[in-house]
DNA sequence: AGCACGCCGACT
DNA sequence: GTCGGCGTGCTC
């Protein structure tokens, strides 16, 4: 009568009840994974969040297959705040349990097959499928699923291997493996017998003739002699410029003994500062009312106009955190980022820094779980992405939240669809640790909270050093258009600025931002333009590799010569990307090299870091790129940005669009002068007057502020009212079309609130699944957690209608 | 979410 | 007549 809880890393609500025998049910803690048996024939990587005695009555209890772990990854405040977010997000505890977990901790079953031993077969009897799996068994003993699926290549092979395990030829069996190793690292030593005095002599008395082996015996010496530590075979083999084939002769003779040791693959070499931080006096200011906001509230929020100098800031703070022993949290809405913070915060405090997010490799992470875990001093700052908030902290005392306006912090595709700065909050809430926001230009949501005395609000309105901001000047097209003074899509006052910026040998950033106007390749005859044939939208042409492509399913085809429509030869490309900027530069400004990026060029693992570093270098005149370069990157040689229409960034249908562009516009002109000089922005708009052009112009966040306010009261958004987005897909049009209404108008009849919809989405096909969203507007009187059960509870009435089953409903609370 | 079971169209 | 499509239901 001994069970225990565990949560499985599916899509399911549910928790799910193992029984244990009465030794494991002691040696048991929650936080331990398990591996369970689940349905048929997979097993899985459970994780116990209960440990009792209460029978089961609906179902006989399954007994668990195997305990992972002698102790447990996971702290009970972690399980308690997955659960607060499977249920503030909508989401099944599942998911946030496989989204939080390092892959490599959640190993599912693999189907191993192989042969039955002492076998005869009769070959005759078997068809040419069964033979070539029968033959590949004779050469290797056992088969995985994948191997099979490529000896035949075909996909569906177990009516193959169910025929073979009829005959009795094959076996099945579940097998979990375990992949995480920990990387070991070759060191050498002096044999034992050689130690002595006497046994030295012999030994350079045996090396007399062989020269390459007692040159390393010889750099041995001398490298044990300065490190004092133990030596590694690479590290003997650099310093002797020998090889390690040498090396092997060597411990062949006896004379050396290699051994392996455990490496933390993550480590720092370099030199920890010795200089105090010196804040100026806007920094320290800020520094002094951070802190004190912080005896009243929990969170504050750091306004900081850009290259204030937030990061000295943080610093200082992570300094004190650090003298209390507690550990601490710095959050990025990208890796992208991280590259160059994480250079500066190790020269400060080194090892101490550890880096977690989702593009490392699994050794690596989960390396830097288990060293939160134990709170080790290797981790005791962690910076990294959203996901490093799933990590396993038990001391937590303070969490930075960087650019806390970016919307990459809200995950959008796989459930949990959380934000990482909500849930920060929440998170330092259980471990009474604070919360420092920063940002040049705040979310709305968090300037309101700030604004409201929810947040503490310290303000820094002067840029560090005192580098003035940044000359803004706007152009307007449709003038510059009228007058002919454009060359392809640059104005000449652009053209004039970025010869003046060359010819002092600066650099220029270009922004484009390209979503919403992607190159297409348009019909000049008939005015046709190529579309997806499984989503609803047109393909975007890419010149570099002449092909139309799809960003929605990847889809692509080769550029064609001719119109399909109408058979034209006369095709044109219609609006323009980062790539058609990047071909007008070449001919406008031939002198000058020339960098692009965006999605295509920072492909790969260091794709982004090695442009980054091109351009600091000085490798290139002018980058031209998309939002990626709006990023908080520091280049300290650039002294004007161009940004080559604001215009597509304003008019997209989305609430938040205007608060979107002053951000983008206000941090990509950011980049521009950083040192002494005054840097020069140029905003190239048809609407030079539009109030958010304006409010960029002049630097006035809080008129932005104030003005979007305004509208969001009046539309009834955030931060008035929380939005549940419910986003219902089918291949079938008209099911769809039917569901979607019916479960609007339940919604709206069941809820006393705003229910919008259900509305077909701009893009309203995506492979070939038809898509239609209802808005449910939640007002701040309203109780959030009803709301949601009444939610949940027509969704699962919606469910139950068999008509509709078949439609997919996902909810995203909070959506961006 | 996966996976098996079960019922209807295009091939040997 | 079978292979294979995906609708339906269940998993401790």
């Amino acid at each position: 009568m001994h069970f225990v809880e565990v949560i499985l890393p599916l899509s399911l609500a549910k928790t799910f009840t193992y029984s244990v025998s009465e030794a494991e049910f002691h040696y048991i803690k929650i936080g331990m994974r398990l591996a369970v048996p689940f349905g048929k024939s997979k097993i899985y990587t459970a994780l116990v969040i209960e440990i009792h005695q209460n029978k089961p009555t609906l179902y006989e209890a399954k007994e668990i297959h195997q305990i992972l772990d002698e102790k447990p990854i996971v702290t009970e405040i972690q399980i308690a705040h997955w659960q607060w977010i499977a249920s503030y997000y909508m989401c099944a505890i599942g998911d946030v349990y496989r989204g939080a977990m390092p892959s490599a901790l959640l190993l599912e079953s693999e189907t191993i097959i192989s042969q039955k031993t002492d076998l005869v077969v009769d070959t005759s009897l078997l068809s040419d499928d069964e033979f070539l799996v029968y033959e590949a068994l004779q050469q290797q003993n056992s088969l995985k699923v994948l191997d099979i699926m490529a000896i035949l290549s075909k996909k569906n092979i177990f009516p193959v291997i169910q025929k073979l395990i009829d005959k009795n030829i094959l076996v099945l069996q579940e097998e979990i493996q375990e992949t995480y190793k920990p990387k070991l690292v070759r060191y050498v030593r002096l044999h034992p017998k050689y130690e002595s005095k006497e046994g030295l002599s012999e030994l350079l008395e045996t090396l007399k003739s062989a020269n390459k082996q007692k040159e390393i015996v010889l750099n041995y010496f001398q490298l044990s002699a300065v490190e004092k530590k133990p030596i590694t075979v690479k590290k003997l083999v650099e310093a002797a410029n020998s090889s390690s084939a040498i090396v092997k002769v060597l411990i062949e003779k006896e004379i050396f003994e290699d051994y392996f040791l455990q490496e933390d693959r993550v480590n720092f070499t370099g030199k920890i500062r010795e200089d105090q931080l010196q804040l100026s006096s806007a920094q320290q200011k800020a520094f002094e009312e951070i802190k004190e906001s912080f005896t009243q509230k929990e969170v504050c929020l750091l306004h900081g106009v850009t290259s204030s100098g937030k990061t000295e800031i943080y610093i200082k703070l992570i300094e004190e955190y650090l003298e209390t022993g507690k550990q601490i949290l710095y959050l990025l809405p990208e890796i992208a980022l991280t590259t160059q913070l994480v250079g500066r915060l190790r020269t400060y405090f080194g090892n101490k820094v550890a880096v977690f997010h989702s593009k490392y490799n699994n050794n690596e992470r989960i390396e830097v779980w288990n060293q939160v875990l134990v709170n080790s001093e290797k981790a005791q700052v962690v910076i990294g992405a959203r996901s490093s908030l799933f990590l396993p902290f038990y001391n937590l005392g303070f969490i930075i939240v960087d650019e806390e306006h970016e919307q990459t912090f809200k995950q959008v595709d796989p459930a949990p669809r959380y934000h990482a700065r909500d849930a920060a909050i929440v998170l330092a809430h259980s471990h009474k640790a604070k919360v420092l926001l920063g940002s040049a230009t705040p979310s709305i949501e968090t300037y309101f909270n700030a604004k409201s005395d929810k947040f503490g609000l310290v303000e820094i309105s002067e840029r560090f050093g005192n580098v003035m901001m940044p000359n803004i000047e706007l152009v307007d097209l449709k003038d510059k258009y009228f007058r002919k003074k454009m060359t392809g899509h640059f104005s000449d006052v652009l053209i004039e600025e970025i010869n003046i910026a060359l010819s002092l040998g600066e650099q220029v950033i270009l922004f484009q931002n390209r979503r919403g106007y992607s190159p297409v390749i348009e019909c000049m005859t008939c005015g046709h333009v190529p579309q997806c044939q499984q989503c609803d939208v047109s393909l975007t042409y890419h010149k570099h590799k002449n092909q139309l492509r799809c960003h929605y399913c990847g889809y692509t085809m080769a550029k064609p010569t001719h119109c399909h429509s109408c058979s034209s030869v006369d095709l044109t490309t219609k609006g323009f990307g980062t790539e058609q900027i990047e071909q007008e530069l070449v001919s406008v400004f031939p002198n000058s090299k020339i960098g692009r990026m965006d999605q295509d060029t920072t492909r790969g693992k260091f794709g982004f870091e090695k442009i980054i570093d091109s351009f600091k270098n000085r490798e290139m005149d002018i980058l031209v790129g998309t939002q990626m370069l709006a990023k908080g990157l520091d280049f300290d040689n650039v002294s004007l940005v161009g940004i080559m229409n604001a215009d597509n960034m304003l008019y997209h249908p989305d609430f938040r669009a205007f608060e979107r562009s002053f951000q983008m516009m206000t941090q990509v002109a950011g980049r521009a002068g950083r040192s002494e000089k005054q840097g020069k922005v140029v905003i190239q708009t048809y609407n030079p007057n539009h109030n958010t052009i304006q409010q960029v112009t002049n630097n006035d966040y809080l008129g932005m502020y104030k003005e979007q306010l305004y509208d969001r009261q009046i539309y009834k958004y955030p931060p008035y009212f929380r939005i549940i987005k419910l986003t219902l897909k089918q291949r079938d049009f008209d099911k769809l079309k039917e569901g979607s209404m019916w479960l609007y108008q339940v919604m709206s009849q069941n809820l006393n609130m705003p229910v919008l919809g259900p509305e077909e989405p701009a893009i309203s096909r995506i492979r070939n699944e038809y898509i239609r969203t209802i808005i449910i507007k939640i007002p701040q009187n309203a109780s959030i957690v009803n709301t949601k059960k009444t939610i949940q509870k027509m969704l699962n009435s919606f469910e139950a209608v068999a008509q509709y089953r078949a439609i997919k409903v996902t909810s995203n609370v909070d959506f961006y």
